[in-house]
RNA sequence: CGGGGCGUAGCGCAGCCCGGCUAGCGCGCUUGCUUCGGGAGCAAGAAGUCGUGAGUUCGAAUCUCACCGCCCCGACCA
């Protein structure tokens, strides 16, 4: 591509919206540019990534037995509301009407049209194993779009739905799913994360999550060096518990202190000492959790453990539960009927401070069992940074991340739901039992440009790089530099490089500066060298280091550079 | 949805508090000349519903109200 043709519009300033610096140099670099919130056109630069990015997802979809195929975005809302989930999506769900009037949605996933599908043409076992999948825009009216292509309203996702007749075969497709995908960021040149998740909104019981650090992020891991690695969500950590003698319930009073650090702070005691309560409603009924006071409740491990989804009581509501008020509630005798629950960390602990249910007042001394009834001890706080890891006890670390693919062992939620049914050996009908699996595309990219960056601009990996070789010729008016740009972009083209040629009469400094900003592995320049000693300069983006050639060394170099795998296309 | 910020030329911004003459600056764009190794210089030019609507006023980018849009933090989130 020669750029004096190219619509590829780089910004020489930050536009003052993006904020993350993928998101500012897609706009830079002429990748995208914003149509409304959450909303993007890819512009031809960002557009030939992305298709190289989704030419490795079709591969490795098609390796493990995939078929793509695929499937309307604009759906009518009644199949929807076979499962349940046009209510369970809420807001997030776009809704339209056609002109008889007749609701529609954009999809926002696709497990009912899969099993529409599957209700249809699956009959029998001999018709199973099917592993189907698409890439697609996904439409989701999200709360609050941000970090520009990372969170939008349309976006791309590869998502594929494994169907089995049973549980083997579901693991047996999540399996080749997994591994799938650690080849598809692999190859896309990513560091990441596998980490055991939660399954949310979607349902069935296992989910890996595949990660990539960023301080962005918004999500949480706890990361071992051991390989254990875990959405913070569902992270668990080893309990070390000191032992303290007993001591005898005393009431003191505490003025006025509510937190934890406020009432540490005045009886002088560690907040690790502290058994705080937390008053929680589920299925409209109250529960009182108690975390050791220096944790913090995991409301996601909570909800699992009661299987309801859970909100913050109401200040009426713990009143009415506990006769106190917020940061003097605690486990002994509170005044109405609430299950207590406990964080493990707390069974066996001694002399424990807790809310006293009367305002102002605290117990000392506390002890589970003794001074108060524990209905479930339970997993119920957040990993925190240096807790001691599960599996071999070495300090975990905790870090932000954004989610890039997400894989799920779901069951027969849909299938069952929707009657997705098949007869099995013995001619008994069985609902299909289903994985799905996603990925975002546009996530790819935007993490590619996360770890693939400096001060000036984008640093391409060398396999989603849109373009391998950036030519430089400086100085335009002369003609031999002219002739010799123009003869390397022909010849390396015929070698099947992809090659940007800067045949702009712009000066070598506006040159050199879009060159780095868009980030061709490769620059090679043409100027006074060649003119003095016929020499080109060959520049890599990454290290900036720079060394004079020979014109027929650049085809090897180049080869070199982008690694063997490249010498069956040149 | 709660909190905060912003909306003036393609981009980045000033002007607004304290109303007033022709709405300004830098970049970019057009034309010409000169330049040409890290976002060149000079000259001449084009380009604006000051987010929208209503109100106050002799007069509104500026004050008031409503609405719309965008960004950030939180809530939420597959």
């Amino acid at each position: 591509m020669k750029l004096s043709r190219a619509f590829l519009p780089t910004l020489k300033e930050t536009p003052a919206d993006a904020v993350i610096p993928s998101h500012r140099l897609m706009i830079r670099a002429g990748l995208i540019r914003p149509l409304a919130a959450g909303v993007y056109s890819i512009l031809p630069l960002g557009w030939k990534v992305l298709k190289k990015i989704m030419a490795i997802v079709r591969e490795e979809m098609d390796r493990i037995g995939g078929q793509e195929l695929h499937m309307p975005a604009l759906n009518p809302a009644e199949i929807w509301d076979e499962t349940g989930r046009n209510a369970d999506f809420g807001d997030e769900i776009f809704r339209l009407k056609d002109r008889k009037d007749r609701p529609l949605v954009l999809a926002p996933t696709h497990e009912e049209i899969i099993c529409d599908l599957a209700r249809k043409f699956v009959k029998s076992y001999k018709d199973l194993p099917q592993m189907w999948y698409q890439i697609q825009n996904k439409f989701r009216d999200e709360p609050r779009p941000r970090s520009g292509v990372i969170r939008t309203r349309q976006f791309f996702m590869k998502d594929s739905y494994s169907l089995d007749s049973d549980e083997e075969g579901l693991d047996l497709s999540y399996r080749l799913h997994a591994d799938a995908y650690r080849a598809i960021f692999s190859r896309c040149g990513l560091d990441f994360h596998v980490v055991g998740a939660s399954s949310g909104l979607m349902g069935g019981k296992v989910s890996q999550e595949f990660m990539f650090e960023s301080e962005f992020g918004e999500d949480t891991l706890a990361i071992c060096e051991c390989g254990y690695a875990a959405n913070l969500e569902v992270a668990s950590a080893r309990i070390e518990t000191a032992e303290y003698p007993s001591a005898p319930l005393q009431r003191v009073e505490t003025p006025g202190k509510r937190t934890i650090g406020e009432v540490a702070g005045f009886l002088k005691k560690e907040p690790l000492r502290f058994a705080k309560a937390v008053v929680m409603v589920a299925d409209g009924k109250t529960v009182m959790v108690l975390v050791r006071g220096d944790h913090e409740l995991n409301e996601n491990k909570l909800q699992s453990f009661l299987g309801a989804a859970v909100r913050p009581a109401h200040p009426e509501e713990i009143l009415a539960a506990c006769g106190a008020e917020a940061g003097f509630v605690g486990p002994v005798q509170p005044s109405g009927p609430v299950r207590i629950l406990a964080d493990q960390a707390l069974a066996g602990q001694r002399d424990l401070v807790v809310g006293a249910n009367l305002r102002d007042h605290h117990y000392t001394g506390a002890e589970p069992g003794r001074d108060f009834k524990v209905d479930a001890f339970g997993d119920f706080r957040n990993v925190s940074p240096g807790d001691a890891c599960v599996s071999c006890g070495r300090p975990l670390r905790v870090a932000n991340a954004i989610e890039l693919g997400h894989i799920f062992k779901l069951g027969t939620k849909y299938s069952s739901a929707m009657k997705a049914t098949f007869l099995d050996r013995n001619g008994k009908e069985k609902p299909i039992i289903m994985g799905s699996y996603g990925i975002g595309i546009e996530r790819i990219l935007a993490a590619a440009i996360e770890q693939g960056h400096d001060e000036k601009g984008l640093i391409w990996n060398s396999v989603l790089t849109p373009y391998h070789v950036h030519l430089i010729p400086v100085k335009m008016d002369n003609p031999e530099i002219v002739r010799v740009s123009e003869s390397l972009y022909g010849t390396l083209g015929a070698e099947s490089w992809e090659c940007l040629l800067d045949d702009r009469s712009a000066s070598p400094g506006f040159k050199f500066k879009d060159a780095d900003l868009i980030g061709i592995p490769l620059q090679v320049v043409i100027g006074d060298r060649w003119i003095r000693e016929k020499k080109l300069e060959l520049r890599i983006r990454r290290t900036g280091e720079t060394t004079l050639i020979d014109e027929n060394e650049l085809s090897p170099r180049i080869r070199d550079y982008f690694g063997a795998e490249r010498e069956g296309a040149c």
